[in-house]
DNA sequence: AGCCGTTTATGATCTCGATCATATGATCTG
DNA sequence: CAGATCATATGATCGAGATCATAAACGGCT
């Protein structure tokens, strides 16, 4: 039992969206391959807001959030990377960093000096377009979910959530907690488990555990 | 079901947090330049879901709303393309369009064929490295505004916007419709005019028409 | 097994923003 | 210039979701 969850197995199982590049990217694979690992557990900091940025990542293990902190004190989530997806790839154009990097479990990364990214990009054009195919991929997850966002009630948020996500049989997998989904939909937990369980008695979809199936009027 | 309306007037070239990389980026000018530009009148469509992706378009005047439908027959706004952006850059790793794109007003398009993009990149390392920055800098624009989502209060969430627009002198101007920045900010405007006089009351702001300063502790 | 932390779950209350309504100033239009 | 339309603004009310509280289910650990 050295393995405590079941991490991610599937490179981000997202239905009809654009399939996430990384299995198939061995440019940007090997960019990163040479380099060393570094580990960080749970709560630790990658980098900090204001260090001069100076590499890019690749998560192979874990999942890291980028926090922004406002005058108030308390921080604010803008995004979590995942386990085979680039991250902090914005430090590329800036000079520092604008967040700081958290890991939410114990975290495997690579990291890769931003001066060595760009010789690679003048030396190999696949690696560029490897690149701008990951970081497309990333935009388009990014614009869903603030339109997702743009939907008030919870009810229809969730429904169209699950859409998003269901496959074409019309079923929904998650593999993280349900937890982290409400985050991702700007809901308290609470709200979310009661949307599910309203959605459930009203017959708009079934569950066991974490499978959802949506009712047949389903569509991608 | 919704048709857009009839909004028109400022070209809304809000100025934004991060200095889009567009107006110095003369690779991909020069790519979109020999192409003729097309012309769409509000509610027509530049695209529909599921036609062959054939090109990628450079936005030159007006707004363009990219829509998904689901099964249940109303439709999701996923984004909103302004002036100066690229539009459907995900259509370069995909088949198909896997959404509608519609005028949300008289709109400009110069659209240039995906084969076209992928031999340029090959061609010039300087043009891939442009189009990453312009893919990177819209994908932190996407997470800045999906992290104001995140803050529930609405005084905060605006206050913190202003902080985003804000110059090194506290100072904000906008150029659009305050109407606008409220469906930006994802409160109905009512909130949001209201939220403005409460913090103007408190003084934690000051304005003049459409000029903003923020009261010294302005953060970054 | 038994203990402890976390996730899932639901109930009770309350707050804040949505909604509906109304009004004034701007801007366009014929 | 009168009339229409829209942006800005504020008041009154209401309800959905946040918040607080409690509990069962689950997993990890010794």
């Amino acid at each position: 039992m050295t393995e405590p969850e079941a991490e991610t197995r599937h490179p981000v199982t997202t239905a009809g969206e654009i399939e996430t590049p990384a299995s198939q990217d061995l440019d940007t694979a090997a960019l990163f391959s040479s380099r060393r690992d570094r580990s960080l557990s749970l709560g630790q900091f990658l980098f900090r807001q204001g260090e001069t940025a100076e590499s890019v990542f690749l998560i192979r293990r874990g999942r890291l959030r980028m926090l922004r902190h406002l005058a108030s004190g308390d921080a604010v989530a803008i995004h979590t990377g995942r386990a085979g997806e680039l991250f902090a790839e914005a430090a590329l154009f800036a000079d520092s960093y604008h967040c700081d990097a958290q890991a939410l479990e114990t975290v495997t990364v690579a990291s890769c000096p931003k001066v060595d990214i760009q010789r690679a990009f003048a030396a190999s054009s696949s690696l560029a377009m490897a690149w701008i195919e990951r970081v497309t991929s990333q935009l388009h997850a990014a614009r869903n979910a603030l339109e997702l966002r743009n939907i008030r009630s919870a009810e229809d948020r969730v429904l169209k959530h699950l859409q998003l996500r269901a496959s074409a049989t019309g079923e929904v997998a998650f593999e993280g907690r349900l937890l982290d989904i409400a985050a991702e939909l700007g809901l308290t937990h609470e709200a979310y488990y009661r949307t599910l369980a309203g959605l459930e008695r009203s017959g708009a979809i079934s569950r066991e555990r974490r499978r959802i199936r949506l009712r047949p009027p389903f569509h991608s």
